[in-house]
DNA sequence: GCCGTTTTCGGCCCGACTGTTTTCAGTCG
């Protein structure tokens, strides 16, 4: 379900953790990651090429290339398959804790037969590994830590990728004869951050040829329910998807019923219990007649309760019902709006497309301006220099309106570092259209000190916007302790717009956050922060994820004009 | 295993932090 691409970043990834896990040479597992990435990020299908085509995709060489071509042939990797005969999935599974990498996940392996998480929670809670070499107190410490981090994330997976599947499997079903609609509910129409399972639902007469074709799919893997009204599987990924069939006149009801929020659907359920009405995944009915009154559409039951229709991105019991009943429902931001990307990165430093690719595939996006801004020399691994900036600029300045017209910003992405100073003083920072300031270390400062580091982020008069405010990994790693309120008013008062990251593990801010800060007056720029041009269209998660912040297109910077952006853009005084 | 202003070998993003050690290995960004 997932394209070619994916599927083989994935097993190249699998390939050179195993390598790392079994001691193999450091510089080959890290060549295939490296593989692994660019092919993940690569703009063409690879199914669309050939044998030559491969190794033109950036550090594929002959023996990777041979490894695609065995996989789109076989669908596996042979060498892959023998590796994993060696190492229990459990051996891998335990390095998604942080902390713990390949060589200590090998040695619990090997020093005490640990192959999954539950048997390193044993051990722990038996005290078995205090004696082992490179263990202590505090690691074991940091290890419980990390596992219940992983634990509250449970089995929820990212919002793109329940979203490929559900969208695949929408337009599977949508191409069968009887099909009225179509579409996914749930916690995924909501665009909540992780997904749980997918609810998919179809309207239709008939309900057989639909549970039939689901349970028929190809990376169905098991069936764990089957019925008249509603089918579970499990993906071949592990992933749940319950497929509800409803007759075609309670379309509205069954969609509003399964969309949620469970909160949001009580909040509704009591207004119709004081209408005299009773409304569930059947319809709106009258409470004395029985009769039903409504159940075709959403808009009709929430008028019928007298609401506006509400998107569902606000469907959390938020106080949208109120805010619907006053009429004063915000009129959300849409992808639509979003006039350009302020955060984007090339193969200049960490980004896997060169300038001239990226500026081509978000011409392609339709936006009327877009800034490059790639990493500044803190970030020591990224080995920038002012001499590749300004030899950037310049092709950047060539580039400018070049495509569709589209106006370019060079810009850069700033470390913040400990003591909130960034990388280049204000004669060098002064020559860029565009800075975004982030926090990439030290996450584990004082709450003062990562408070007063923020602050004084924003104080520069050139740092237009705080890059992935809180430095969060969903499911890794928390966001930093900071006073964020603290850190609201700073921006408010600065000028500083914070950021809404579209990468999927970050979606930082958070929808939360994103209200809070809003009530300070802050400003936002969604940003997708791309590293190849397949990463441009996760803007629309940024999108959702502003919307469930309640944003509006004036709330965020990146939908005004280029001259009224510039304005924002100028050093605070 | 990939790559080339270093060109068929010999490097490979670099530095810092952490917890363990008593001088460093492992992990991370």
């Amino acid at each position: 379900m997932p394209r070619a691409n994916e599927e083989i970043e994935a097993l190249l990834q699998e390939y050179a953790d195993l390598i790392a896990i079994t001691g193999g040479d450091a510089f080959r597992a890290r060549s295939y990651e490296k593989a692994a990435r660019a092919i993940g990020g690569y703009h063409a299908d690879v199914t669309k090429l050939d044998a030559k085509g491969f190794q033109e995709i950036p550090n594929v060489g002959k023996s990777i290339a041979d490894k695609i071509t065995e996989y789109l042939t076989t669908g596996q990797i042979s060498v892959v398959e023998e590796r994993r005969r060696s190492v229990p999935a459990g051996v891998r599974e335990l390095m998604t804790i942080p902390m713990l990498g390949p060589k200590k996940a090998m040695l619990l392996y090997d020093e005490l037969d640990i192959a999954s998480v539950d048997q390193l929670l044993d051990a722990i809670h038996h005290e078995r590994l205090r004696d082992l070499k490179g263990f202590g107190e505090k690691t074991e410490e940091n290890l419980l830590h990390g596992i219940s981090l992983m634990q509250k994330a449970g089995n929820r997976i990212l919002l793109n990728a329940a979203m490929d599947s559900a969208e695949q499997i929408v337009a599977e079903l949508s191409r069968i004869k009887g099909c009225e609609g179509c579409t996914y509910a749930g916690s995924l129409r909501r665009m909540r951050e992780t997904i749980g399972d997918v609810d998919i639902l179809v309207a239709a007469e008939k309900s057989a040829p639909f549970m039939e074709a689901l349970a028929g799919l190809p990376y169905t893997a098991e069936t764990i329910a089957h019925g008249d009204k509603k089918t579970s599987i499990r993906t071949t990924r592990g992933l749940q998807v319950d497929l509800r069939v409803l007759p075609p006149d309670s379309w509205g009801a069954g969609l509003q019923y399964f969309t949620g929020s469970k909160a949001h659907n009580i909040r509704t359920r009591e207004i119709a219990v004081r209408h005299k009405l009773k409304l569930s995944e059947y319809g709106l009915f009258d409470v004395e007649t029985g009769k039903k009154i409504t159940s075709g559409t959403e808009e009709e039951i929430y008028e019928r309760l007298g609401l506006p229709w509400i998107p569902p991105t606000l469907r959390e019991d938020r106080g949208e019902i109120a805010a619907g009943l006053r009429g004063e429902l915000p009129d959300l931001v849409t992808e639509k709006d979003i006039r350009g990307d302020l955060h984007t990165h090339t193969d200049l430093t960490d980004g896997l497309a060169p300038l001239e690719d990226m500026i081509a595939a978000a011409a392609a996006c339709g936006y009327a301006y877009y800034a490059i801004t790639d990493h500044a020399p803190d970030l020591a691994m990224q080995r920038m220099t002012r001499e590749k900036m300004l030899a950037q600029r310049e092709r950047v300045r060539a580039l400018d309106r070049k495509h569709r017209g589209m106006r370019l910003l060079h810009g850069t992405e700033l470390n913040i570092g400990p003591e909130g100073d960034v990388d280049w003083p204000a004669d060098f920072l002064a020559g860029f259209d565009i800075c975004v300031a982030s926090i990439h270390s030290h996450f584990n400062q004082s709450r003062r000190a990562l408070t007063r580091r923020l602050i004084r982020a924003c104080e520069n008069p050139y740092v237009a916007v705080i890059g992935h405010p809180t430095t969060r990994r969903i499911g890794k790693r928390p966001g930093i302790d900071a006073d964020f309120d603290a850190v609201f008013e700073a921006c408010a008062r600065t000028g500083t717009a914070l950021e809404i990251n579209a990468h999927l593990e970050r979606l930082d801010l958070g929808d939360e956050d994103i209200l809070r800060a809003k009530r300070y007056g802050v400003k936002f720029a969604v940003d997708s922060d791309s590293h190849s041009t397949t990463h441009l269209p996760y803007m629309r998660y940024g999108v959702a994820t502003a919307q469930r912040g309640w944003l509006t297109k004036d709330d965020i910077i990146n939908t005004w004009t280029l001259t009224k952006l510039r304005a924002f853009l100028r050093p605070k005084p």
